[in-house]
DNA sequence: CGCTATCATTCGGATAGCCAGATACAAGGA
DNA sequence: TCCTTGTATCTGGCTATCCGAATGATAGCG
């Protein structure tokens, strides 16, 4: 294919599902990280367990739309609940979030400017 | 707050930015790779330098398409591209773009029912 | 039993991002 | 120079996902 293709891979190939079924899951699994709203609710919900009512008043939206918010961190794992009469405590757990997490900062720190201007993905308009 | 607070943290808090453009920033970030046809496209940029030609073949999209997508990733760090001639020749190299997806696969091995679900992440009709 | 607080779900509307197709531009080769 | 090839960008349509507001459902309290 390419002429350059003599050149020793980058890696042993990154583990990214080869059917489209997989590939689809885990692209749904980082859009659920690709929102600030739940990124916020990730990192509120590290430090201690939180209700749904701190939540709302932390990041600021609508109930409903921060409940729907945490259900889908809590149905991707980012987050667990735990209900008790009519509360619900959320709680990030998992330590691989934190990892997932740095490792997006690290990569940020070196290209804020393209990351931003990756808006026009699309370039609609 | 919660009447639990008192139970230990989760971690030592990840470092999710606390100011809403950085949080912007790193949304945009996981965004970039919560598309099923960004992911191909780096997996297959990791196994050997390819063309831009090579790419539109594999993913079977527009070459337009196929265009923006990887100028979407080389902004974002996660494929580096040298040009040559009228050839583009792309290549996933960071190491940390394999961590991430590893742990995102990961974590995915344990929830994919909830991922799927998650597609109502808004719910809309 | 009626009331209130907490959380979940649904409803329309707005926006962002995906797509194919057409077009523009640069580099080689005849 | 003309023509072909490889890439990048623009155009318009469409779906996914975001949002607030309204509505449901359940638990506790007087």
């Amino acid at each position: 294919m390419s002429p350059a293709t003599t050149a020793a891979p980058a890696r042993p190939v990154p583990p990214v599902p080869e059917d489209p079924a997989g590939r689809e899951l885990l692209a749904r699994f980082y859009r659920a990280l690709g929102d600030p709203s739940r990124l916020a609710l990730l990192a509120f919900c590290a430090e201690e367990e939180r209700t749904g009512n701190d939540c709302v008043t932390h990041v600021g939206l609508s109930q409903g739309r921060v409940s729907a918010h945490l259900a889908c961190l809590v149905s991707c794992g980012f987050v667990e609940v735990r209900r008790a009469g009519r509360f619900a405590y959320y709680r990030t757990t998992d330590p691989r979030v934190a990892e997932i997490v740095a490792f997006g900062v690290s990569m940020i720190a070196e290209h804020a400017a393209g990351v931003a201007a990756c808006a026009k993905v699309a370039a609609g308009t």
